[in-house]
DNA sequence: GAAACTGTTCACAAATTTTACATAGGTATC
DNA sequence: GATACCTATGTAAAATTTGTGAACAGTTTC
């Protein structure tokens, strides 16, 4: 996999530069911010940003704003830097949606560490790769593997697949298949799904039955 | 609205004693239980609490345990208290459908405040899952529970039971009943919904007797 | 250019739900 | 307790939805 894009932001590049050492040893790759408007600019060009690092203290827009523009867009992780424990602002941040938090003066080993364990906490979440009940769906490698053996998928399977696990659980209508699996703008027949649907239980094996379906109403996955 | 209730389970009263301090500070009536046998009896007892923080350690019956059991009848949102940040726990909770880890010791701020985040952000998706007396009903899953068990019905079954719910203690009339669950321009008989009362009924089990008849009038939904 | 593969549509059978109806059983009113 | 209504229930028809195989056009592969 590529090396995951760390931004880090703060208004001193000594301290940039310090994490971005640290970090750049342990193979992420470090984009610097200097204020919080740039780091919410750098943030939606990038697109690919997989945490942020973000000081409190700033000119031009600081820590929180600039957390607050971002949350309302993505959930990418946050770790605040903060000047010293406050209580207060743990409290503020907590509402703002911040992952974590550290204060300075801190350890660049804990901070890296502290890096770690979020981006693993959310590399599960993240997608990426989707497992539940034996079938895994590698995004990256467009691959799915039933109970370890290859099972070849063609694109619009693949996705309705991906929609399905990602959406496990909940009951989805053919409207709702066809506007986010297909485009907005499709303007076929919603009995299309049915036909893929044949398909993947039957490419599926045994697993296809995880495919339910809901009488009158859609589709739903579920492992069971 | 009325103060929102807490359920705080803790083998410690001290401990108990220092988490209700706080969350009656923020308006919420919290009730206490001193082991896990006794919180899940009062948590059906009571019927209507928002939230439950699950202390881990406790004699007679665990957090763990106390979690599934409550789990098995309902959703709503558990904060689990552990000793010590541990990730094998964590993921067990997740397993069990734990919402929150707080570990100890914390500060009584930040219990709060997440409380308060849970219940806002629970409040919001609340409209999806109706539950009273034992029966769920999870619409984003298009799925009902009795009891904990799963319980199949028809997407008309579903809607009629949806609006039965969503209007308990309420008497109405058929007429009120078909302009809701059936479309404005219905031009079908009455008496279908007596069929599909029937139906509800028998797959509900002695739940059933939750419908009541009101001669005469219609139907009313009622727990008792 | 033929063969193989995809995504779609269509038609029809199969499955399931919804509705109608007939009859039996209850309930209120006098 | 007789009467007029209203509701419960079983059965079966009607309507709707889904599963499936086949066909078709557009692409890619060899």
């Amino acid at each position: 996999m590529d090396r995951l894009k760390v931004l880090v932001v703060d208004d001193e590049s000594r301290m940039r530069k310090l994490v971005k050492d640290f970090l750049s040893r342990s193979n992420y790759e470090v984009i610097e911010a200097e204020n919080g408007e740039q780091a919410v600019d750098i943030f939606f060009e990038q697109k690919d940003i997989a945490l942020i690092i973000l000081d409190v203290m700033m000119p031009k827009m600081d820590g929180w704003q600039a957390c607050r523009e971002i949350r309302q867009y993505s959930k990418v992780p946050i770790i605040m830097l903060t000047a010293k424990s406050d209580e207060k602002d743990e409290l503020l941040g907590f509402e703002l949606g911040v992952d974590e938090y550290i204060s300075k003066p801190f350890s660049p080993k804990i901070l890296v560490a502290r890096v770690e364990a979020i981006i693993r906490r959310t590399m599960v979440k993240d997608e990426e790769t989707l497992e539940i009940g034996g079938i895994l769906v590698d995004k990256a490698a467009h691959q799915v593997k039933i109970d370890g053996v290859n099972v070849d998928l063609s694109v619009k399977e693949f996705e309705l697949l991906s929609y399905f696990i990602k959406n496990k659980g909940v009951a989805l209508s053919r409207e709702k298949i066809l506007n986010n699996v297909w485009n907005y703008d499709y303007f076929g027949d919603a009995r299309t799904i049915d036909t893929h649907v044949k398909k993947l239980r039957s490419k599926m094996g045994e697993k296809g039955d995880y495919i339910k379906t809901i009488w009158g109403m859609g589709y739903k996955f579920e492992v069971e």
